[in-house]
DNA sequence: TAAAAGTCAACTAAAATAGTAGTGATTATT
DNA sequence: AATAATCACTACTATTTTAGTTGACTTTTA
């Protein structure tokens, strides 16, 4: 039951951008060594929040990355989902070829129920949830 | 994000035993050969359930292991933690010492609340929900 | 005394995870 | 047009974890 590395990282390089992307774009470089993840690891990491629309990139000269919507509107689940793929506590959950029992499986209807609500509440979680807690830290006298 | 087979085997060696072990002491062979498993592996997984004390064995002839408590005394997080140690979905959540950030991180923060909430649910599930759903699976009509 | 579980380490195979390396494609600037 | 800056993509390797087997031996009890 670990959250890969791949989703921790994707989780914290959507929250740098966040913090840091907004204005100009955002260079790999500059993620790659505030989060002390190698440039090149940080190249295929983002492929993923790519595809799934979370970042726009810029390539050439003064290009870089920027977060493609508002953090509130990007969950954890679909962040851990875009890097691991689906989120099965058990693969029977979706894929019911995986053991002859499935059909008629108590233990595969618990665990399908348990996995829907592990998944409701990483989706309650919005990237917006991390910034402020970041925001109450950094700047504990602000006034918002 | 994955439960074990240690785990799945787990929930299943005590599910067997709630429908089979309650008279006479069910022999860990015939556990074995109705979940597939085999003898040797389950006496190696009969071990941790034996630690925690869901299970009571007796040893010799006429020997066998029985449930040593009451099914809606045992939970889900108690068997998969009894299988692979305590759940922590990212391991800062009870290593502080495993990342220098973790004190002051806003990205630890949320996986140690979503843990929190994950084996709370777990926790919620018991042994005898499990029984509920096989009874009512093999007997449509009993009437309790 | 045979039938059962307990112990416990050593070993192997397979799969998943984590990360590196190298090369290609695009673009702003000069 | 040249060039330097920057992201995109694929192939590969190393490490770790998971899953399961083997085996040798002990203890208990009907």
């Amino acid at each position: 039951m670990k959250i890969s590395t791949k989703g921790r990282y994707g989780l914290r390089i959507l929250l740098d951008l966040a913090l840091h992307g907004q204005e100009t774009p955002r260079l790999m470089k500059d993620i790659a060594h505030s989060q002390q993840i190698s440039e090149k690891y940080i190249s295929r990491l983002i492929l993923p929040l790519n595809e799934a629309g979370f970042v726009t990139s810029f390539r050439g000269a003064k290009g870089g990355l920027k977060l493609a919507k508002p953090p509130k509107e990007i969950t954890l689940l679909e962040i851990v989902e875009a890097m691991e793929g689906r989120i099965a506590i058990v693969d029977c959950v979706f894929d019911k070829d995986f053991c002859p029992r499935s059909n008629d499986c108590s233990a595969c209807k618990i665990w399908t129920a348990l996995n829907k609500k592990i998944r409701k509440q990483m989706d309650e979680i919005t990237l917006k949830d991390l910034l402020k807690s970041e925001k109450k830290a950094k700047q504990p006298v602000d006034v918002q």
